[in-house]
DNA sequence: CTATTTATGTACCTTACGGTATAGTACAGA
DNA sequence: TCTGTACTATACCGTAAGGTACATAAATAG
């Protein structure tokens, strides 16, 4: 009667969900959301219409799948980067990683995939908002967290505010993401980062 | 032969440009702009479709001139803040009118009309990514123009970074726009822009 | 009053959209 | 080998998209 995690019954899927999901999400990154056609898609993925559907349900679930992808991406390159020991570091970890992601390949910037695909629209759907905002929050949790532990360990003043300074690297964070689509080179952005972690050092009275 | 700026010729417009335009950029701002169509902007304004494709273009023409009107617009209101004398007064009547715009008449918070509908289509069109870094621009010059100001006239220390002081304003202001449209309340959005200005009255280290 | 010009309103065109019906195919289990 | 199951491939459906042809209406010029 009971089967023990059986092995799946049907014909097997010929492509990796991953994978597909990287692609989808590339194209959803240039166009858009509403701007993405499932034809597009369809083209991207070397996958036919109905293989879409089929594993993913519609556009939306589509898209929220590549979504959610891109959000537990970041967020796992941004622990790694704050698990370096010395704060600096890390901060120079995650502005770097940020810019590279938000550059691409090729010399057009496309910024932060959700700040860019999800916002537009955010204000007409709850469900994408919800996932905007934990993905916002969680951000900034992290980077409390990671100034909290540098004034642990007195790498910085005991007297620093780590909202204060976590809100610095949100808003210039988000700020990059912002002037890479806009067409920013990658020195303006660099630029921009250095500036808010040069501000940060003074504000952290950095001790010893 | 010549004729001094002879009256128009044929059958007079029924329409107000300038308020056409404002349901036009209400329509975009909720839905983005590939996420509205030429018959919701038609039904928006009470036009029908070829009265809109005469006075405007196209689809893209009509978006742009609805941008257009908005950045001017936001361009004057930041104008007047900036002309307050007093430097902190100027910042706040800037973030208050941000935060008002922003939010919106109800509930639901839509963000900077720009961020969120121009950012999209950015990556693909170098016409809109150009209006974008010009906007952009002018709002880095406007900020900085503003924070020399206050130096010259001793409000504030004469070793401040108006730079620096500008693009805390400006990451703050970009990020708040995000907040808006992901649903955070008035109340979180007024706490960030304190805070940024908080920073800033430490950073400009105010003479006297 | 007539001709010319420009806007309006209806109806429509072509294309592309999101999504699916259906027939065929590759696997696991019995 | 047969059967059930899940995936693939082609072809298609209904609708909504951006945009326009055309007849009519309202103004100016002569």
């Amino acid at each position: 009667m009971v089967q023990k995690t059986s092995a799946v019954r049907g014909r097997p899927r010929s492509f990796d969900t991953d994978e597909v999901l990287d692609r989808v999400r590339d194209t959803f990154w240039r166009y858009g959301y509403a701007g993405t056609s499932m034809d597009q898609l369809s083209a991207a993925t070397g996958l036919h219409k109905p293989s879409l559907y089929g594993a993913f349900g519609d556009k939306k679930k589509l898209y929220l799948a590549a979504l959610d992808n891109y959000l537990a991406d970041v967020r796992a390159e941004f622990a790694e980067a704050f698990a370096v020991p010395d704060l600096f570091e890390s901060l120079a970890a995650m502005t770097e990683w940020s810019i590279d992601k938000f550059m691409g390949k090729d010399e057009a910037g496309t910024g932060c995939f959700m700040m860019h695909t999800a916002m537009p629209e955010a204000s007409e759907d709850p469900e994408i908002s919800r996932v905007i905002r934990e993905s916002m929050d969680s951000l900034d949790r992290a980077l409390v967290r990671r100034f909290e532990k540098a004034i642990e360990i007195g790498q910085i003043s005991a007297a620093a505010d780590p909202h204060a300074l976590a809100m610095v690297m949100v808003a210039n964070h988000y700020e990059i993401s912002g002037r890479a689509r806009a067409g920013y080179s990658r020195a303006e952005l660099r630029a921009l980062a250095d500036r808010s972690i040069a501000l940060i050092r003074i504000m952290a009275g950095a001790a010893a």
